[in-house]
DNA sequence: CTGTATCCGTGTTGATACTG
DNA sequence: CAGTATCAACACGGATACAG
């Protein structure tokens, strides 16, 4: 175990200055979204996060436990492997990525079509879901992503996403999750989906939820260079 | 003007992770926070900063216009002096800071006393305020932090606090921002104030308004190292 | 006075290779 | 699988020099 040698470090009373020196290292916040929807491992963590180093990836681990923002934990035996998972504080910053999620999606220089993990996609679609479209449907959304599966629980009013079983989904979106990104958000018709992404079952369903993701507009862009 | 070199990237379509691009390098945020109450000049940011170096401060200030988030004004003569100063949509990244300060306030690794800036602990101010006990209060609260005045408007269950004239306030606090921060979080009682803060006017106001900033509790720490 | 550009020492980051 | 070691590239912070 590395020493938690002191590291560079605002000095300063503002509680935004403490989250920066706690999460505003480079790849903190990406290793907490990947976390998000439950423990992974050293390796899944990587997979999620293409472009980070292990030396870096085990630092900010280091870091993000010291900071009591998750737990190492050794599954038992026959695993026997190591797991890595948020503590409920930890748990408690998704607002964060929501609230930033919200505000940079407006950004004029934000630009679509780069890939996104699993998670990323299942975090936008809770941030960005109109709860007031909802109306009074009753249904279980399902997506397959790899060997990945999770679900939409709508039901009174509300929509919870979370890792989980599909075997009961009135439909279900199978394949690549940017395809599914691309449909939600790039107002393609799912009758028009790539083939990178299946529909399996309530068609009627699907299309409804797929306009369930409002895009906010952008904001203006100042940029004398533009 | 330099050419905006591209820079280290995460590539990924998350709205998030673009949001890191933009404002995630060091320096970045705290340069937005000081902008948020009115543009400033490059050596009044570098006063609410310290311990940023000019070169560092140029370059995001660079990299945040590129973003759109501000824009650089040159002042009319005779001052002819330059400001920066926040978009519409920069401004809209205030409700970044509460919900980072709301979360990371109740981090187990944070310690109070550090010094704050003025616009800090304004900010703070709007974050914690808790609307609920504010009851039928009217009244006007007064700052004065070395030449800076502000002023919390408090009408119809509502409070809102930006820089202003003072002239009109039923109470003012003067001096230390600090002292300030230690009387509203640290439960110190006006009467015993330090002498860096003096209180001119309605002291049972002051008292009331000192109470308005109730502190959520923290998360426990999780961390073996402790 | 208000910034901006350049040089330089140092620490952080990232890619590759390697070990338990 | 889960990291560690090594090294190169880059970013940061400080100082200084310079331009309007």
């Amino acid at each position: 175990m590395n020493i938690p040698v002191k590291k560079r470090a605002y000095q300063d009373g503002c509680a935004v200055a403490h989250a920066l020196d706690i999460i505003g290292d480079r790849w903190a916040m990406p290793i907490m979204r990947e976390l998000m929807l439950g423990p992974k491992r050293f390796t899944d963590l990587r997979a999620g996060l293409p472009g980070i180093s292990a030396n870096v990836l085990t630092q900010r681990l280091d870091e993000l436990e010291a900071a009591s923002i998750l737990v190492r934990r050794r599954l038992p035996p026959p695993a026997a492997s190591q797991i890595y998972e948020l503590t409920d504080w930890g748990r408690e910053s998704e607002i964060l990525f929501q609230t930033l999620g919200r505000w940079a999606c407006r950004s004029p220089t934000m630009e679509p079509g780069k890939p996104m993990s699993t998670v990323s996609v299942i975090l936008s679609m809770r941030t960005m879901i109109d709860r007031a479209r909802l109306g009074d449907l009753d249904a279980v959304v399902g997506f397959a992503f790899g060997e990945e599966t999770f679900r939409a629980t709508i039901a009174d009013g509300d929509c919870r996403i979370d890792r989980g079983d599909i075997s009961d989904a009135n439909v279900i979106f199978r394949g690549d999750q940017n395809a599914l990104v691309a449909l939600l958000y790039g107002g393609a018709r799912p009758e028009h989906v790539s083939d990178a992404l299946t529909i399996e079952g309530d068609k009627a369903l699907a299309r409804r939820f797929a306009g369930l993701f409002p895009l906010p507009p952008k904001a203006p862009s100042t940029c004398r260079a533009d």
